[in-house]
DNA sequence: GGTGGTAGGTTGCAAATGCAACAAAAATGG
DNA sequence: CCATTTTTGTTGCATTTGCAACCTACCACC
């Protein structure tokens, strides 16, 4: 009966909420805690802008991304949901606010739902995997605060061209003059809240003043 | 012996940490958790940018704010700490991660500081009490969350006006017409990450227009 | 190897913004 | 109540940016 879970236990393993847990062990939480697993179709609506959440989500397979429609209409990636990682976490976490976006199966998906009341209880048996796991999702919510205030640094930068070095800065690993972006330009543009073009043209004149160098999302800081 | 902490009892009730929890509770709490009491004079530094932190620390009396400064020099401040309310928290869930602020104390303050570790750790009693606080916490998380990512909305805005209108919003309370905001002119531009003077030019016209009214903080969606 | 699609670069122009310097108004402290 | 300081508003100007339209390079697919 529980076998649904069996298939994906790699990718179980690999959820940071499960960090330092067995595979038994994570078996054993998912069904104490009733977790669903769910499916969807591309295009499918996972949770709708506005929604109240009750489940977190741990995305097993496919993609998925958050997009935030403003009050003119334009819808702005917000996020992206990979295998293996938390969804709707924090949103649960908030117990009764409403989504602040919508999020959407890019590929066919399935992923695996727990209430969130169960993360918080611990169970009759007094098990300590409830402790590991809600230490483990205390960091995975640091990390995501720290994303967000890098974003933070990056968007409150009132030129274009601090805004990009921000970035590099952010994503710079010590020492190393070479950086990769997770993004390609518009993702890139989107993220720093600015015109595509406007942004291309910026980094040609960097280039121009040779602060910088780049090829597609690799980037040189000189 | 412990009862340094008892003239704050009151504070600490406040403290979103405590929620749900009596005096004693908490008074036990603190013994249990090895808090330190500590006092810093007006300018003081409290946490250093750049610092590793492993204490979560509640602001008893005074006030204090985070600033950050950028590579450029220029200082920027991030958020104000006020009685009863906790700062350090995600830094300290960070594990390891570097303070991205400078906390310093506005005013001369006390401050109860709990190592990490203790908030994390159940104790040997295995009492309710750590529950209930984990749980709290989690909901302070998941409340800084959504303020940063509501900053971010007004943030991503690209005009000046769109990033007013955005905050008002954010900052309605559902079905009225006047908000009040937290901060002064200077404060305003700074969330919004725009020049003070350029966010006076556009409130003036946007008055004008007739969207808004506004009288000091206090303002007027119409 | 052609073809269609997509990501990225370029450019002109109007509009928006930062910046600096100053003016006015309000708060503060004697 | 006056003097001083702090906060807020105003304005001119140079710069930056958004926007729209278009071009180019590259890639996948037949």
């Amino acid at each position: 009966m529980q076998q649904k879970w069996k298939k994906f236990s790699q990718t179980l393993e690999r959820c940071p909420m499960f960090h330092g847990l067995t595979e038994d062990e994570i078996m054993d939480y998912l069904i104490c805690s009733k977790a669903e697993l769910k499916e969807y179709s591309k295009g499918q609506i996972i949770i709708s802008q506005g929604e109240k959440i009750n489940k977190i989500g741990i995305l097993l397979s496919g993609r998925a991304e958050a997009t935030k429609i403003d009050p003119y209409g334009n819808a702005y990636l917000a996020a992206q949901v990979t295998e293996s990682h938390l969804f709707a976490d924090l949103l649960a976490a908030g117990e009764g606010k409403e989504s602040p976006v919508t999020v959407i199966a890019t590929k066919d998906s399935s992923a695996c739902m727990i209430p969130w009341k169960s993360v918080l209880l611990r169970c009759d048996k007094n098990c300590h995997k409830h402790d590991i796991i809600l230490e483990n999702l205390i960091k995975v919510f640091s990390n995501k605060f720290f994303d967000l205030f890098n974003r933070i640094d990056c968007l409150t930068a009132r030129k274009v061209e601090d805004k990009v070095l921000t970035l590099l800065e952010k994503h710079r690993k010590d020492g190393e003059n070479k950086v990769i972006l997770p993004f390609d330009r518009e993702g890139m543009a989107n993220y720093l809240a600015i015109d595509r073009s406007a942004l291309s043209r910026e980094l040609s004149r960097m280039k121009e003043k040779g602060i910088i160098d780049y090829n597609k999302n690799e980037f040189i800081i000189k």
